[in-house]
DNA sequence: TGTTATGTACACCGCTCTGTGTGCTTACAG
DNA sequence: CTGTAAGCACACAGAGCGGTGTACATAACA
């Protein structure tokens, strides 16, 4: 229902079917999973006859693999181009997910999918070690001492905290900003940075 | 081939078909996932008619949740039993998972089933309560400040270097050992505990 | 206007899935 | 030896799956 009814020439049906297919792969995959979405269900969610899919889309492997490669925009990356934020204060955006977001789509795709070899489950393993580089990068900006490692350890803790979120349906993601706070702070040295002029994190 | 060749009475087939199931559930779920492993094909594996897998369990649902039930033993708990190891290194020893565990089987199970409602994914949230119940209880043996605090942390580590190891096919825990060290310190007071008189933790 | 790309409708294939029905065999206890 | 509980073999139902074939409609552009 979001931006299902209006093709790129403002048709409601008619041209545009790819991109209704995966706006509604955005929508079932993440409500449903992956497994448990049928083509049929999909291809009627986004009024698109499962023909019509089947031209745009090889087979449901690279819908899937599509879905994955559409997703990013804004999810993650729009915090690290925010300029009104210090490094620190986006290293520590990161954690600040809407709870709208029931988990991951990359790690879900990767346990539902359970093949490594999949181009979804090589997708999210890229997309991952993309996001730690952009979280090193930004711990680079914020004087850390060793800022890949600051940004494996950060990734981990936002996956630790989509992972935890999902198992015990509950926000997990403040507990991890505030292990995210207190490794921040032992990994920047005292004089580094531009931004260390805020009180100790509350941990 | 483990323990699926002797029933209760040491007969290969015939009584016992209820344990042989679970030990092939215990193989087929970790290595093919569950919705990937057919009824048909567990069967085959533990050398039982389907008819009897059916007598056992009334459907899928409850062989997966009783799958998971049976896990436990020695994969985690066994580390909080360990009386030769302080709390503190019982803490750390969380983390020292054989590289031979692919994901940990109550994550894989919440998103593969993808259903906050079913047995299993019910099963896999009271299972990470309990561990972080523990990790807490070891934490106030340690002398942490704040042991709830700091099981809850740890138990977001597990969770993310689990989800981390599998995303990425790389080893996640030593990140999170490091990780886990670096909190365990700043939790405990100098003087509190039985085992501050290890070294700093390398990082 | 006519051509072409795009999309539709719908039946259909082969496969796999969970789950049953039925009748037969075996193991063990009394 | 015999009764009974446990297990077995095997076919089959009913549904959903991914994916295709065919014939038709429409929108965009020349």
């Amino acid at each position: 229902m979001t931006e299902l009814d209006k093709g790129p020439t403002g048709r409601r049906r008619g041209r545009g079917a790819r991109e209704r297919i995966l706006s509604a792969s955005r929508q079932l995959f993440r409500e449903q999973g992956i497994n448990r979405t049928g083509m049929d269900q999909l291809c009627a969610a986004a009024q698109v006859s499962k023909r019509t899919a089947y031209q745009h889309f090889t087979g449901k492997d690279e819908l899937v693999a599509e879905y994955l490669r559409r997703f990013d925009p804004s999810i993650l990356s729009g915090v690290f181009d925010r300029t009104d934020l210090t490094p620190r204060e986006r290293l520590l955006a990161a954690f600040d997910i809407p709870p709208t977001t029931p988990l991951c789509p990359y790690i879900a795709a990767a346990v539902e999918l359970h093949d490594p070899q999949h181009p979804a489950s090589q997708y999210a393993r890229h997309y991952k070690e993309a996001v730690a580089a952009r979280l090193a990068d930004t711990a680079r900006q914020a004087g850390a001492t060793d800022p890949e490692q600051l940004g494996e350890q950060l990734a981990l803790l936002i996956d630790g905290a989509a992972a935890r979120t999902r198992v015990l349906n509950a926000d997990a993601f403040p507990t991890a900003a505030a292990i995210a706070a207190a490794l921040i702070d032992n990994a920047i040295p005292a004089t580094a940075g531009d931004d260390r002029q805020r009180e100790q994190a509350p941990n």
